[in-house]
DNA sequence: GCCAACGTTGGC
DNA sequence: GCCAACGTTGGC
């Protein structure tokens, strides 16, 4: 089982959505790397949900996978705001993930509290300019992540 | 609102 | 294939 960051803006998704959904598709991820990740997750993984564009941004749940390798409905939907015309059923371009919501923290950990237990080597997220949306964690940093959030469900 | 740090696009 | 211009992300 892997560990994985994947960061939503609150305004436009938050955790408080992941838990009234409970389930899932992680779509509109537009961006190579990004994409590579996902499609690399594996049915079990775990990610934490991180709220960007937040005061204060940060670590503010978890969530599982629980289907993997899903195109992206959302590029076949001319409608969409994450239509690629150039992608096609037969040959999707985009493929990503169904996660599950597991565990919403009472209070977040801020990045800036992040920033104070990890190197930005150590967790990607709290490298000025990193962008990218999902990013991995490694196992010992996560456990470490895990006991510093007080997840219940790890 | 600013702007650094990217990623993408398109002319050549 | 290069790279300037442009667009986006996201912290501050």
């Amino acid at each position: 089982m892997a560990y994985w960051l994947i960061k939503s803006e609150p305004d436009v998704y938050g955790i408080e959505d992941m838990r009234r959904e409970n389930v899932g598709i992680w779509d509109g991820v537009r961006n190579y790397q990004a994409r590579n990740y996902l499609k690399a997750m594996k049915k079990g993984d775990r990610a934490f949900f991180y709220h960007s564009n937040a005061k204060p941004p940060g670590v503010i749940g978890l969530v599982e996978v629980v289907e993997e390798n899903i195109a992206d409905p959302t590029q076949f939907d001319p409608e969409s705001d994450y239509f690629d015309p150039k992608s096609t059923p037969e040959n999707p371009r985009w493929h990503t993930v169904k996660v599950r919501f597991v565990e919403a923290l009472p209070e977040i950990v801020a990045l800036e509290r992040l920033r104070e237990h990890f190197q930005p080597e150590e967790l990607g997220v709290v490298k000025r300019g990193t962008r990218l949306s999902v990013l991995p964690v490694e196992e010992a940093i996560a456990q470490r992540l895990l006991k510093l959030g007080g997840f219940e469900h790890s």
